[in-house]
Formats: structure tokens, sequence, C-alpha cells
DNA sequence: GTCTATAAAAAGATAGAC
DNA sequence: GTCTATCTTTTTATAGAC
């Protein structure tokens, strides 16, 4: 079949909710199997095991990855005002993805570990290819992972009062970008 | 006692290594027992629960953060610097406490998110006592934040070239806070 | 494809000897 | 205080009916 049944991906989605909602502790089979409305004879026909599962939402993030990927190298607001832009933004399927992604990795498993490693590579070259300095680029990044740290903690204190600081963070970057390679020599 | 046995200290020192080192998800009473080098049954002495053993891991943390907090409010450097710092300095008692806490908040433990909450507001006072504004004072959180996220990932990429780049973000930050208010009227 | 029933393993926790 | 042995519950996984 060239589309996978739909059953596969209300499973699939329901372990990721969990994922991010719980936490990985609490994202079993039997949590999945009923988020998803089957039975857990049922979730299993469509993977094999646990690993199976985490294995589908490492392949779905790669998807959400290589789209945003190629959106930001086009993004007329440059690389590294998309990227932090974009780290910003709860709720989207990619921010979905990636915490579901973050949670796994915590949790030890090895594959999404070495799958947001090589996300944030690819971030990095699109931020340098825009900032031109390496510091710049870094700090941009820095930032980017430090709003999904944030944003990813369910109830953090600064979440509620966030929306005007975007701007004005990305104002501040702005700034940096024209004053230029501040620190190199 | 006034000093807590040997043991006990053995265990959550066992147990705060397993959350580091291997994740939440390894982190079983059986792996904490068999690394501490005692039985399951003498661990289970010194604590109950599970959650008993959680809540020993956020209470050793409270301590090394207090102690950081207070170092922070008389550094020299300022607020922001100190907190650039010691974010990105690994294998300290303070880090190790850290990510422990942060694998317990992933996978659900409610009190651990609850003690990084307050730890980010305690330090986010002692920055915006530093550099004045609200939108610089986030933007040192956010990169302490996305110092952590990165380098409590095993392995992640760029830390291995890392040393000198901290000294040109510092001075980054610098720079910033002599430009004053950037973007607030 | 999806279910129920069941097995097998792992993890958390208790009891009691030493 | 620490151990061994045991119990319970949870979680993962299999088998086979429909």
């Amino acid at each position: 079949m060239a589309r996978p049944p739909a059953a596969r991906g209300k499973v699939l989605d329901a372990y990721i909710s969990l994922l991010c909602e719980e936490g990985e502790r609490a994202a079993t089979l039997d949590a999945t199997a009923a988020r998803a409305g089957v039975s857990k004879g049922g979730l299993l026909y469509h993977f094999a095991s646990k690993d199976a599962l985490a294995d589908a939402v490492i392949e779905a993030a790669e998807v959400h990855i290589a789209r945003d990927v190629e959106a930001m190298c086009s993004a007329a607001e440059g690389g590294a005002a998309y990227f932090i832009r974009t780290s910003a933004e709860v709720d989207t399927e990619l921010d979905r993805h990636l915490v579901a992604l973050h949670r796994l990795a915590q949790a030890g498993v090895k594959n999404a570990t070495e799958k947001i490693e090589s996300a944030n590579e690819r971030w990095y070259r699109g931020i340098l290819d825009d900032v031109g300095s390496k510091d710049l680029a870094h700090l941009v990044m820095l930032t980017g992972e430090g709003l999904y740290a944030e944003l990813s903690l369910p109830g953090t204190w600064y979440q509620r009062n966030f929306d005007g600081e975007l701007d004005r963070l990305l104002q501040l970057v702005s700034t940096l970008k024209k004053l230029g390679n501040l620190n190199e020599h």
C-alpha cells in the first residue's frame, strides 16, 4: 500500500502525544494503545516492538526536520531569524516531533540522540551561512536550543508572557548581525 | 546520626550517575543497587521507594543550586557572565545534579520540574540584577539553557572545540551589556 | 487488520534471617 | 544495616481466534 493504514498513524500520533505530554515513563504500549483507541494486539501488528515505535518517531521527525532545513535555507528573513522564530513556535508538527525526540534521547534511545545531532548540524550550517561569524552562529543555536528546553518543560514560568519578547529577541540578533564579527580577529 | 551512613550516599551517587550516563530508563533499582555495590534490599533500607530516591536527588540538587545562586550574587564578573561561564562547566557536582534533575523532569517526575523552575527563577533574578534589561537577561538565560541542553546530550558534536568559544561568547554578552537596552523604549 | 488470552520478563516492593 | 528470598504489579511480547 502506498499509504499506510489509518490505524498505524493513529498509534504513532498517540505515542508522540504521550511522550510530549506525560514523558517517556508514561508512554507504555498499554497507554499508547488506549489513547489510540486500539488494543495492544492491534498496536503490535503495526509496530512489532517498542523499538519499532521509537524508530517510527525518528523517521517521522526526519521528514519534518528536512522540510524545515529547506525552508530555512530559502527564508527571506535569513537563517538565524528563521531558526529563532521557529524555535519559539509550539504546537507545530515539527515541534511535537522534536520534543518527542528529546524525550527518547534523554531516556537513553541512541538513534534519537543521533537524529538530534544530525538536525543540529544542518541548522547550524544554515545559520552560519546567514550570519557569517561562528560565534554569533553558536549564540543563535544556543538561543534556539534554550527556547526548546524552556518550552518543552511543561508549565514553565516564562511561557506566559513570551509573545512580545520574541520580536525584541529577533531585533537583538539582527543588531548583532549588523555589528558584524565583534569578537573575531 | 548527624551524618548519614556512607552506603546511603553511595546509593544516591550511583543513581545520579546512572541518570546522567544512561538515562532514566536504565536507572532501575536493580541497576542502582548493583552500581552502588549493595543489594536491592540494602538500597531499600535507605530509600523506601523509587520516589524517595528521586526526592533525595531533588533535595541534594537544591543544596548545590542554593550555593550557586549565592556565588552568582557575589560574583565579581557579574551574574550574566557567571551564569554563562558556569553553564558551560561539565563534571561539576552542580552540573551532575542538574542533569539528573532534567532526566527526572523529562521522565515525568513533577517535583523535579518544579525544582528546575524554581532554580531558573532565581538565576533569572540574578542575571536581571546584573544586566538591567529583561530582553538581554532572557537572552542570557536562553544561552545558558542552550548550553545545558547541548552538553547534557552525550557526545554532541560541538563539545569538542568549544573551549575558545566560551570566552568569545562572554565578550559578546559583555558588549551587549555595554550597548545597554538596545531595544527597549 | 484487529481482537482476546496468555506467556515471559522486568521492575518495584515486602518479609524475615543474619 | 545489609542480605536473600519472595511476592506483586507492570510492561513487553506471542499465539491464535475472528
